[in-house]
RNA sequence: GGUCGAUUAGCUCAGUUGGUUUAGAGCGUUGCAUUGACAUUGCAGAGGUCACAGGUUCGAGCCCUGUAUCGACCA
């Protein structure tokens, strides 16, 4: 037994972490096995762990887990991506902290920065996650930057140019002129800001005095106008229609166009149209046929087109117009007001609508497959309901196609060359030479001619090939063929349109080529069978935890405060599926309290499951034969055991990761150490059957396997001292127990002795009897009592044992100061050693039967419905009539005990 | 503004195609207990007119309609 009497995660969970991977038990290799796979959502190479990362990958270790127990070859794949934009960042700001310009290093040497960053930071969630107990191939880290990973998005990019799905267009894009690069509408976050609104007149063509005022939060783009537009429906201007303009500080006329687009209510009711600098203004510029004129440079300065504060960066710009336009007289009034705006979700600075010239991937039919492959069932959901925000991401109206080239430097170039107008699309420099020298009329091309692509590929360009590319399967498909369909992808469904809808699209588009017609009939173009979605982690305010609002834990003190496997059991306690989770982690100053509930609960369950082994441990054990009371308890843990195991296999297989283990808990805290081991725990100076022991042990270890997967550490140490193991015995590799067929009338007539025993505890509450006091049971005789009492041996004992009484006697008669009570329809006497009070007795069995009356009443009236006879299933009208039945007996037995 | 979702005990949530009692769990809370596995404990109790109003049905927490509140996503 140790000496200790708490249990102590740190010790225990390094030195198994430490065995698993010495024994390398994650490692998985394809042979003849079934197999069992899961890609991980690859987190940022800049990241640290965070909550969401917890959440999602104990989640993904307990799925993994259980299948290697299952005897499949389970392989959990982890790695990294390189995060361009968050990484390029990160990366400039260390150069510049030593004092090194972006613009003064070559791609090359920038490029060396890069990895060098990444082999000094790069790791580090990744050994977090061990701090958790993932159990993933560690041979197998992956990173979307490396060689194989790389060139497998460059030959995605040329298969796809060449199928003319890719396409290279001036677009208006979203632009951070921070990163200064284009981003996807995904990566733009909107929220309320208080912005102005700036009312200006513009002087109609022809007229001294009369003046059409525009609304306006961007006065610094004036300058760019080259329309205004008001309702056409608007009595306000329509006498204006068909005429002109000044655009002030330019002084430029311009046309005044009519379109139902404008909101009558918003503002003045008209519209200065910057086709430049606007999203919706470029759409009506289109429609209209209107000038373009562009006045932003690629960092958010004014250009030259800008005409005053040429140069200035844009916010401040905005101010001097302000200012410039009071002077003129034409800004009339000011008004705040709260508008949703743009930030890029990297850099946090204001997207600026920006027409540039950027490469597409088309969506539309790719987008149909991919909304296909989910509404017929070939992946699916878990939850459900999340298909309807994935059929909103995809359905035709909404799909758009994929802008995926970015200025930036880190990440995969795009494989395109040019000369003058002319694009070359090649997997190298070479090939798009040769290609450029059979298609053009000149002599002598060479090399130094092409001109490649300056910009590189999305990040998700990379990761929606993650489950074909860490297997190699662009290069080699000998892995693919065994892996591939994964298995379960576990994500958040905040990027199920980024992430999970694209891989399934690259899934659709690219396992047919790869791994050949028939393969794909057998098993399938999905790149997963099915999607768990997480909720996101909340604290108790129901905000989002994240880093930069300062509500998240750290992921590592939180570890090391509750331990890994308390961590995960209160993580995964309030986590259903899809649900969002509000995590409590109380922090003074940033700093980890022991008080989070959740993970206090899990650190108890580690520790009653410790005393319960000490406990166990403590035994002496002998050769004879087990008491009867034993014999019927450990013949009802075996039954609930296995009662237990079918709801665990159910509940697993339906995705309910928290009811399955939340039914373990209360089944080992509660059925196993409140009722089974009180009942077997032998007397001061005796000794525990040789039999009951093994059957205790027995049990016990399968609730180790079992909890295994949810609470990989205290399970295994648990499980290593129950029996001698010999070498290459580990918990985490044994085998998940199968349920026997059990008895259930034995669950049954337990429960009714369990029922007994609480009926006899909440009377002594009640009467203040303490347990120290012995007292006399009488039970009515009745062949049900008879059953219940003579037949299972060691029935009278274990009431004996658990309700402290003297003596369990059957009777014809109520016995004088006793106080009555039901076990189920026989009536029961607990002698007192005291006067009962028979009236307010009789008053608590009247209030009790008018209880059951009313019940009856309820019941009675049912029946006496011809239409309910006649519709409702015969179970349904059986299961009444027994109802019926019992109560009317329950009644009766009342109605006899009223003194 | 558009779309989707939610509303069940103090809190966090189950409630699986409408039928198992007058709705469950965990935590919390209240009372009592306790020198031997565990106070990181044990036992027991209290606590809900299932947001509201209609409707469909023999039967509604569950289906339909409307209202309110909240949330998410998109614009």
């Amino acid at each position: 037994m140790s000496v200790t009497k708490t249990y102590s995660a740190k010790d225990v969970e390094s030195k198994w972490y430490a065995h698993w991977l010495e024994k390398n038990y994650f490692h998985s290799e394809p042979d003849d096995r079934e197999a069992y796979t899961i890609v991980i959502p690859p987190p940022n190479v800049t990241g640290v762990l965070h909550m969401g990362h917890m959440l999602n990958n104990t989640i993904q270790d307990i799925l993994i887990r259980k299948a290697r127990l299952d005897g499949k070859n389970a392989c959990w794949v982890p790695g990294t991506d390189h995060a361009s934009i968050a990484t390029e960042a990160k990366v400039v700001k260390k150069l510049r902290e030593q004092g090194i310009k972006k613009s003064d290093l070559t791609r090359e040497e920038f490029m060396k920065h890069a990895f060098a960053w990444k082999e000094e930071y790069g790791g580090i969630i990744l050994k977090q996650l061990q701090e958790l107990g993932a159990s993933c191939d560690w041979e197998r880290t992956r990173f979307t930057m490396e060689p194989s990973l790389y060139d497998a998005v460059i030959k995605v990019f040329v298969n796809l140019h060449k199928k003319g799905q890719l396409y290279r267009g001036l677009r208006m894009t979203n632009w951070d002129p921070a990163a200064q690069t284009v981003l996807s509408n995904e990566e733009v976050i909107h929220t309320e800001e208080n912005k102005n609104l700036y009312h200006v007149r513009y002087k109609v063509v022809g007229t001294d005095d009369e003046y059409i005022t525009v609304a306006t939060s961007r006065p610094e783009t004036i300058p760019a106008d080259t329309a205004l537009a008001v309702h056409p429906d608007d009595p306000r201007y329509a006498k204006y229609h068909g005429r002109k303009v000044i655009v002030p500080i330019a002084n430029r006329e311009v046309p005044i166009i009519t379109d139902d687009y404008v909101a009558l209510d918003f503002g003045t009711g008209a519209l200065k149209i910057t086709p430049a600098h606007d999203m919706n203004d470029n759409a009506l510029g289109e429609k209209y046929g209107l000038e373009v004129i562009d006045l932003l440079n690629a960092d958010g300065t004014l250009n030259e087109n800008a005409i005053e504060f040429v140069g200035m960066d844009r916010d401040d710009a905005r101010v001097e117009f302000v200012k410039l336009l009071k002077k003129t007289g034409d800004l009339l009034e000011t008004k705040q007001y709260r508008t949703s705006v743009g930030r890029s979700e990297r850099t946090n600075a204001v997207v600026e609508p920006r027409l540039t010239m950027q490469w597409f991937l088309k969506m539309d039919d790719m987008a149909a497959t991919a909304l296909r492959a989910v509404e017929s069932g070939d992946v699916k959901f878990h939850p459900e309901s999340m298909v309807n925000m994935y059929r909103s991401w995809l359905k035709p109206e909404n799909a758009r196609d994929w802008p995926i080239s970015r200025q930036l430097w880190w990440g995969q170039r795009i494989p395109a060359w040019y000369y003058n107008d002319n694009v070359f699309v090649a997997e190298t420099a070479e090939e798009a030479l040769l290609q450029a020298q059979r298609k053009l009329p000149l002599e002598n091309l060479t090399l130094a001619d092409l001109k490649q692509d300056e910009d590189v590929l999305d990040t998700w360009f990379s990761s929606w090939l993650w489950p074909i590319s860490v297997f190699d399967g662009f290069k080699d498909t000998k892995e693919l063929e065994y892996y591939y369909p994964t298995n379960d992808l576990v994500t958040g469904w905040d990027i199920m349109f980024f992430w999970v809808a694209r891989m399934v699209m690259a899934g659709y588009e690219f396992a047919p080529e790869l791994l050949g017609e028939d393969f794909v009939k057998k098993n399938g173009k999905m790149p997963f069978k099915n999607v768990y979605f997480t909720g996101m982690v909340r604290d108790e305010k129901r905000q989002k935890m994240s880093k930069s609002k300062g509500n998240s834990p750290n992921a590592l003190e939180l570890l090391k405060t509750y331990g890994a496997d308390g961590v995960r059991f209160g993580m995964l306690s309030s986590a259903a599926a899809g649900n969002d989770i509000v995590f409590d982690a109380p922090m003074v100053d940033g700093k980890v309290l022991d008080q989070s509930e959740l993970c206090n609960q899990g650190k108890k369950f580690c520790n009653k499951i410790f005393n319960a082994n000490r406990l166990i441990q403590s035994f002496e054990v002998t050769d004879s034969l087990p008491n009867p009371t034993a014999m019927l308890a450990a013949k009802w843990l075996e039954a609930k055991l296995n009662h237990t195991i079918v709801e665990v296999d159910r509940m697993l297989a339906e995705y309910r990761v928290n009811e399955a283990m939340m039914t373990l808990y209360k089944f080992i805290w509660g059925d196993f150490c409140s009722w089974y081991l009180e009942a077997i725990k032998p007397g001061e100076g005796e000794a525990i059957s040789q039999q009951t022991y093994e059957a205790t042990i027995s049990a016990f270890e399968r609730m180790m396997t079992l909890l295994h997967p949810f609470m990989p550490f205290i399970t295994e140490e648990v499980w290593h001292d129950l029996r001698d193991r010999k070498e290459g015995e580990d918990c985490v590799v044994s085998s998940w127990p199968k349920a026997a067929t059990y008895n259930a009338d034995i669950v049954k007539s337990f429960t009714l002795l369990q029922d007994t025993v609480s009926s006899i505890r909440d009377i002594r509450n009640q009467r203040k009897v303490g347990k120290r006091e012995p007292l006399a049971l009488y039970v009515n005789q009745s062949a049900s009592s008879e059953q219940l009492l003579g037949a299972n041996a060691g029935a009278v004992e274990f009431l004996r044992k658990a309700g402290a009484l003297k003596s369990v006697e059957l009777t014809t008669e109520a016995p004088a100061n006793a106080l009555p009570f039901l076990i189920g329809n026989d009536k029961a006497y607990l002698v007192l050693n005291e006067i009962i009070d028979v009236e307010a007795e009789n008053a608590k069995i009247n209030e009790e039967i008018s209880r059951l009356e009313g019940q009856l009443k309820g019941v009675t009236k049912k029946l006496a419905n011809e239409r309910f006879v006649a519709n409702a299933p015969d179970a349904v009208v059986a299961l009444e009539k027994k109802k019926m039945a019992d109560w009317t007996a329950k009644v009766e037995s009342l109605r006899a005990m009223l003194g």
